[in-house]
DNA sequence: TAGTGGGTGTTATATTATAACGCATATTTT
DNA sequence: AAAATATGCGTTATAATATAACACCCACTA
């Protein structure tokens, strides 16, 4: 298990560090507004950001949301192949590591017979909390 | 297999014959001026529509592109549960109608047991024509 | 030491989506 | 038929999300 080393710009760890202190999906404006003191200005900025945070697989982005929340495994080795639940009732998102699932779905062929190397899945329903109500 | 009857606007029918002739994603805006001379104004009209549509089983949303597809059944039965494969290379996307997948997927739990009832999935790698080159 | 690549800061703008309002149409209830 | 209710329409304005483009800086290297 040889550890990836990722190294990190100023922006960068600004960014992560505040989407790893709220542990939920964030939006690109309030990490703006929230970073502002931080020195970090405009949109472009965050963006740049997150797009090299989700490269380094540090974080994901929840699509059907356009919000962004730290991997789990705090340093993810297939930042392009992930797994959400999300609950529509109290909006809490969770991200799946099973490796069954992840085998089923890397091992997938379409009806060409092709496999693909990367996928996002959202499951949406209502979570063990919410439905223990 | 009763088929459940499903009436359409104007402008619903509007929009979703315009998406069923292109035969690809379309985004909202590209909607709205192609069907401009059909007496659709604004972008409200056409995200209404989309909306019904989608919860008619008419056309699915592709969440990492913002985009709309018409459904390849015609009449989806479940329009929160679809999955999609899209090539890198040539940018076309397909439905994926697979029963075993479907049935893993709405089969799935969590790691606190609970089942989803709706999912988005997208594939995301080369497609067999762009392969074959 | 000139060139290269990546990151930064900034302004401006493009793209995607919704709020809010008044009116019209259809359905059902009385 | 009249009233009540729900859904859709057309419109204006604006919110929310994302990127283009440019000048500068810094680290590396050839």
């Amino acid at each position: 298990m040889t550890e990836k080393k990722v190294s990190l710009t100023k922006n960068q760890k600004i960014v992560l560090d505040y989407i790893q202190r709220v542990k939920k999906p964030v939006k690109a404006y309030s990490i703006l507004s929230s970073v502002q003191k931080k020195g970090i200005n405009a949109p472009p900025q965050v963006y740049r950001a997150l797009d090299k945070l989700i490269e380094k697989g540090k974080i994901h982005k929840i699509e059907s949301q356009n919000s962004f929340v730290a991997c789990n495994t705090g340093n993810c080795e297939t930042p392009h192949a992930v797994a959400f639940s999300i609950c529509n009732n109290c909006e809490v998102v969770s991200e799946i590591n099973d490796q069954k699932l992840f085998k089923y779905l890397s091992d997938f062929k379409d009806n060409s017979g092709v496999k693909f190397n990367s996928y996002n899945l959202e499951f949406v329903g209502v979570c063990s909390s919410c439905k223990a109500v």
